[in-house]
DNA sequence: GTCCAATTTTACAAGAGTGAAACAATATTG
DNA sequence: CAATATTGTTTCACTCTTGTAAAATTGGAC
């Protein structure tokens, strides 16, 4: 992809972890690996350029793992792909809630995880070049509401909630399915043509930008910043 | 923010409290620190404008500390912002019951709690502009009564706590559940709609402010200043 | 250009959420 | 103990939100 992104590998399956060693390294990545996060955290993780977290590890889980990360500014950038349980859907939405870019569950392929890898370092450099232009949409979590150049719009609960899974990793393509899960009770059936419906009310209430909620035909949704 | 507001960090951790010199000092502010709530409180706080102080410290509790500052004229108005547990929310309900301006749960990011620091230094400023026009809303808490432009109205138990509640941060929304959870007794067990009725109530009182305490559909309830 | 599939928009009905009033139960006060 | 104040529940009218269906639009393949 470029000069030699470093991964880091975090698996406490030796199995698992030699796998990805040589499908990454073959990938053209630089590759280092961890059997457990506090020998992840050990490492001087200032030439990391992705990491790779399965979320079930003995001790530290690489959920919490993955939130001291994200909340040191040091290493608050450094990309993760979570590996989880088919079934981990808790995971998944804790991941994404601390900022997690991206989860691929297990059983997985590992040609899949090397295009999410690629996927995510592409985004995390568009990120990077466009970051000082500070948007003006701004999510008020605690008000529950949107601020539209600092003008507030009142968000509905599930208006909030797409937003809010969509806003946490601008450029990440969700499908209706992932909104579903995400932004509807549990046990409510609805069709899939309900998150159109709730994604054109949203654009409206964006006002001006309301084309940073990108379709992606055949996929989903994603947000785009402005 | 502006001419170099002078913040005193409290925590027992010496390494939080590095990460916290460093994000503070690069946001411009003044730093000093303590590792304990007697260290603190042994300092000359006349040049404080903001406290972060952690809950659990040894020997004196930081709640029992912010308690002691809230209680001195000297010191009551310096806005402090709680660190607490995830989910000690003893802690929480405490603090905002003394008086304490916000509160941060661990693990946090530091990037949030420095907006939270913002957001209240801003709010203290708006405060202290106005204070002469007497105008609006006061909550006399020492007198558990509401100054409706001046005139003080009295209010039960149930009403102060949920205005307290709200009035601690404009524009934060609150679920039923946590306004029951603040303004009801341990144990209690009330239906839903309790809530409403108590809020119904004190917009009654609010006279012409009713409006401050704004409904959010699906949400709860926030107050927002007149 | 035409066709097709996917998506967007609109309208409407059902359902959930809310406000106010009245009443019952409980606590507080004298 | 009686009187009063406070609080919890219920009810009904009303508003807001949401799911569905049908029509309109878009974008791409041929």
């Amino acid at each position: 992809m470029d000069n030699t992104t470093t991964v880091l590998l975090v698996d406490d399956e030796q199995d698992i972890l030699d796998i990805l060693r040589f499908n990454f390294a073959s990938g053209g990545f630089g590759v280092e690996t961890a059997t457990s996060a506090e020998q992840a955290l050990a490492k001087d993780l200032s030439g990391i350029g992705l990491i790779i977290l399965d979320v079930m590890l003995g001790g530290m889980s690489g959920l919490k793992m993955a939130m001291l990360l994200k909340d040191n500014p040091a290493t608050a950038d450094i990309p993760i792909i979570f590996l989880t349980a088919k079934n981990a859907r808790e995971d998944i939405i804790d991941g994404l809630r601390i900022g997690v870019d991206d989860y691929v569950t297990k059983p997985f392929s590992v040609q899949e995880l090397l295009l999410r890898a690629q996927a995510v370092l592409r985004r995390g450099h568009r990120q990077a070049e466009r970051s000082p232009g500070q948007g003006g949409l701004v999510l008020d979590k605690r008000g529950k509401q949107l601020l539209v150049d600092g003008k507030a719009v009142p968000l509905t609960r599930t208006e909030f909630l797409i937003l809010e899974l969509l806003m946490a990793h601008p450029g990440a393509v969700y499908s209706r399915d992932q909104l579903l899960d995400y932004a509807w009770p549990d046990g409510v059936i609805v069709i899939g043509r309900t998150v159109d419906v709730g994604i054109t009310r949203l654009r409206k209430k964006l006002a001006p930008y309301a084309h940073c909620i990108v379709t992606r035909p055949g996929h989903g949704y994603c947000y785009e910043e402005a």
